[in-house]
DNA sequence: AACCTCACG
DNA sequence: ACGTACGTGAGGTTG
């Protein structure tokens, strides 16, 4: 067996720990308020690195001090750094106690980097015949890179790592791993502050690299260039670019006192790193080693309960006064099928608990839970409503759902765990489920009647008293008439919806589903033939062996593990081998098999034979609705292969039919209304064909011309872009224009709607300053990389900053019809019912004779949802099956 | 659990 | 030079 060093790059790790967590840098503080996020962010690197390296030896090496022999000769090496703040610097002993503790050797060596050091060991131990890892947040060290050595560059956070081996240098660079300190010679290193030659980047240093080989060859054959700028520049800065091959060196003979034999990996001391843990306040990594974390855990307050009694219900149910909170537990996530654990109901004074949730049915129980005039404070309402229901109680009178309130004040407060969202309010008298149940497998109600009890009374109380702070949270950001008029009664809209369910007829796709299996093989066998041997088909991995090694075919695009074989990738290579669209057909039959007909098969309710999805009404970053168990918002429709799953559902009555209407264009009329735009309001006003009015304007084009389709493609195409966040180089590739055309189209259109150019610039702006932005309902999103330094993280913020605003208030004028449509359906007794919600439009199920009251009342109630400045249309469909529809 | 791919608005 | 359009959920493979 060869023998294994590990050699971490201990202050590069400890920065990245800290800027990876620096977000969350005041939740990281142990009792004496000393930080602790950058030791944190070690030992996760350190687990994750010792899960899948076994080291005989390892080192920690970490920098002296400041002055180094490389500041001695070039005083400004490391110059103009901003100075390391102090909560970071205040943990740097903690994590040499914690280096220690987890076994390793650390060691530091004054005039010297710990780049020196890890180089001097990795060169000893490639002596020595050992295998070698070094973990670095510092791309400099993947010089050192050898057939024994690989080098792991942290990614976004600590625990992500890229590893360089000589082939992965090759691969990325295309030289080897020493000549990456030439490279850096020629081009200069911002971050170390040296300057490198005038005007060379890594572009022409990469190339004259690959050309010369090294620095030396390059002043070797410095005749050879043609005359040029540059050639000047390498001439005059000669000593300049020596000079910083040796900055850029990483020495391998450095003087140290440490040799591989002193560096044998000890493994955890247990009882010290307790002690440390302990001290650090690491609760999590306590709970991995079985020990319970002690002292700054704030203790939940004390509660009292009773335990309700069937012969005692009328007495004890009498107590209660006033508003109740009440929890009714299910312990799986799907509600329409969840078992029973219990439930508890209390009023702040008293808390009433049990284990039968029968016991609910029962005229004390029953009679408060249908009482309007209760208010009634919850946790989810729609679960509960369709929990209760399943026990033949109607829940009214819900007035406070902690998790819908939670939602509104910040769209990522949404966790399903009562515990976890009152944790989000700094609220910490209730564990959270997973403390409680324990996670996985081991996940279970717990026995203990006490320990059941008291989790379940401590949820209600959590309710009761956040009821209030909530409340007024929701004032202050004028987000009351959001939560009373919208989300709350569209709670009752959706649990309705999902209790009356969508009758799939299960024949027709499983007759489907017989086809597709017989058409699957028959590809299967054509796939193997071209392919000259089998292999799975559904494995990115051996696809792209196949294709890109076996047969040749050009690489067009990468994922981060190899080959991609999307379909934009294997479309531009159809026409070089027939296998490419044989597997395409083969992907989009796979597709329509497993998740469409395997799958919704799966999920019929065989009581019924419908399908009950759940609308997740607290998930999404905009206010869309989410649909789970299963997603009944991405039934196929594009393609008509996929548009057959359509014909399985079906009315649940004979003689009835299936309704739809939809938003036409319905986020750019609200775009047309948020920005002002004269121009795009006035094309909405008069009707136009939006597309094609956009083409007419943005190609300059006369107003009677005749708008081929081709042109009105791409002006879709920029008007998609427009309210995603356009980049030239994103509406390039996908109207397969070059990127300067692209750019000509957006300034064009900038010019021609000056106001939707202003308030993108202007919701940037505001999102920059608030760190917010919000929807025509005062709905919000917060953007906490609005200001992020990393250019990719802020672009996306500012993208979204300008999206959001749109799409969440296309979301909230659907909400809007939904409350007012069910209530017009109640009203005026109609039978037929609302089933499904896709974002912008509504399917219904009606007796046929109601259909055309429904063509009616459904388009006039979407839109006269809200009033915009442009007209809202409507279009809709009615027929047999939801594949049938026509107009 | 992470990743890739693909279905929808 | 960055790294590229917004919002979702599900199934399959891989490590």
């Amino acid at each position: 067996m060869t023998k294994q060093l590990l050699l971490i790059d201990g202050n590069s790790i400890v920065f990245r720990a800290f800027f990876a967590m620096h977000s969350q840098i005041d939740k990281f503080t142990n009792k004496d308020g000393l930080h602790t996020a950058a030791i944190y962010g070690f030992k996760l690197m350190l687990d994750h690195v010792l899960d899948s390296f076994y080291p005989d030896a390892a080192l920690v090496a970490f920098d002296a001090g400041k002055v180094t022999f490389r500041t001695k000769m070039y005083s400004d090496y490391k110059g103009g750094r901003n100075k390391t703040p102090e909560e970071l610097t205040e943990q740097l002993p903690y994590v040499r106690q914690l280096v220690k503790a987890s076994g390793l050797h650390s060691y530091e060596l004054s005039d010297y980097e710990a780049d020196d050091i890890i180089g001097t060991l990795a060169k000893e131990a490639d002596d020595a015949g050992y295998t070698t890892l070094i973990v670095t947040g510092d791309r400099d060290l993947t010089q050192l890179a050898s057939d024994h050595t690989t080098v792991a560059v942290t990614h976004k956070g600590v625990t992500e790592t890229e590893h360089y081996t000589p082939a992965h240098v090759e691969e990325k660079l295309g030289i080897t791993p020493t000549q990456i300190i030439d490279m850096k010679a020629l081009m200069g290193d911002s971050s170390d502050n040296y300057p490198g030659v005038t005007k060379i980047g890594e572009k022409t240093a990469l190339r004259l690299v690959k050309q010369f080989g090294s620095v030396e060859g390059l002043y070797d054959h410095i005749d050879e260039l043609k005359k040029s700028k540059m050639k000047e520049h390498l001439v005059e800065e000669e000593d300049i670019a020596r000079e910083c091959k040796t900055l850029a060196t990483i020495l391998r003979d450095a003087p140290i006192k440490v040799g591989l034999k002193d560096l044998t990996y000890q493994g955890e001391q247990t009882e010290e790193l307790v002690d440390f843990y302990q001290q650090m306040g690491f609760k999590s990594f306590l709970q991995k080693m079985d020990v319970a974390p002690e002292g700054d855990e704030p203790a939940v307050a004390p509660i009292e309960y009773t335990e309700l009694a069937a012969d005692q219900l009328a007495k004890q149910v009498g107590e209660l006064e006033g508003p109740v909170s009440f929890y009714l537990e299910m312990p799986a996530a799907n509600y329409h099928l969840s078992p029973f654990a219990g439930f508890v109901i209390g009023d702040g004074q008293h808390w009433l608990v049990s284990r039968d949730a029968e016991l609910l049915k029962q005229a004390p129980l029953k009679k408060l839970l249908e009482d309007p005039a209760v208010e009634k404070n919850v946790f989810n309402a729609k679960g509960q409503i369709v929990g209760l229901h399943r026990l033949g109680i109607n829940l009214v009178g819900v007035d406070f759902d902690l998790l819908l309130a939670s939602y509104l004040l910040n769209t990522n407060d949404n966790s399903n765990d009562l515990g976890k969202v009152a944790g989000e309010h700094d609220y910490h008298n209730v564990q959270t489920d997973e403390e409680v149940y324990g996670k996985g497998v081991k996940r279970a109600v717990p026995e203990d009647d006490k320990v059941f009890f008291t989790h379940l009374a401590n949820k209600a109380r959590a309710i009761t008293d956040l009821r209030q702070p909530l409340y007024d949270q929701l004032k202050e950001n004028q987000q009351m008439p959001l939560y009373t008029d919208i989300e709350l009664p569209l709670t009752r809209v959706l649990a309705q919806m999902e209790m009356t369910g969508v009758h799939v007829d299960a024949h027709t796709l499983k007759n489907m589903g017989s086809k597709l299996k017989e058409r699957l093989a028959e590809i299967e066998s054509q796939i193997y033939e071209e392919a000259g041997e089998e292999f799975n088909i559904n494995s990115t991995k051996q696809l792209g062996h196949i294709l890109f090694e076996k047969l040749k075919l050009p690489v067009i695009k990468k994922t981060k593990t190899g080959y991609s074989t999307a379909v934009d990738v294997l479309e531009k290579l159809a026409d070089r081998a027939p296998i490419v669209a044989q597997i395409l057909e083969y992907r989009q039959i796979a597709k329509l098999q497993s998740t469409y007909i395997t799958g919704l098969l799966k999920v019929i309710h065989s009581s019924d034979q419908k399908i009950h999805t759940r609308y997740l009404q607290t998930l999404t970053q905009t206010g869309r609705l989410s649909s789970v168990d299963p997603n009944l918002q991405n039934i196929p429709v594009r393609l008509p292969e996929g548009r057959q799953i359509r014909r399985a559902f079906v009315p649940s009555h004979d003689g009835w039919q299936i309704f739809s209407s939809d938003y036409s264009q319905v986020e750019l009329r609200v775009l047309a209304h948020i920005t002002g735009d004269k121009n795009l309001q006035e094309d909405f006003k008069n009707g136009e064909d939006i597309h094609a009015s956009t083409a007419r304007r943005i190609f300059h084009l006369p107003a009677d011309a005749e708008i081929d389709p081709n042109m009105r493609r791409r002006a879709k195409a920029v008007n998609f872009g427009i309210v995603y966040g356009i980049s030239d180089y994103g509406l390039a590739q996908r109207i397969h224009v070059s990127r300067s055309q692209a750019h000509e189209f957006i300034q064009n259109y900038f010019h021609e709607f000056p106001g939707v150019e202003k308030y993108i610039h202007d919701t940037v702006a505001y999102a920059k300053e608030h760190g917010y932005v919000e929807t025509i309902t005062h709905r919000r999103r917060y953007l906490p990389d609005i200001n992020a330094k990393s250019f990719s993280r802020r672009s996306f913020a500012e993208r979204t900053a300008m999206n959001t605003p749109i799409q969440g208030s296309a979301a909230d004028i659907i909400k809007i019809a939904m409350i007012r449509m069910q209530h017009e359906l109640e009203q005026r007794h109609l039978q037929a019912k609302m089933l499904l919600q896709i974002h912008d439009e509504l399917v219904f199920e009606a007796p046929k004779e109601e259909i055309p009251v429904l063509q009616k009342l459904v388009p006039q109630v979407m839109d006269s949802a809200v009033k915009l400045d442009v007209p809202l249309k409507v279009d809709s469909k009615f027929g047999d099956t939801w594949y049938d529809l026509k107009k």
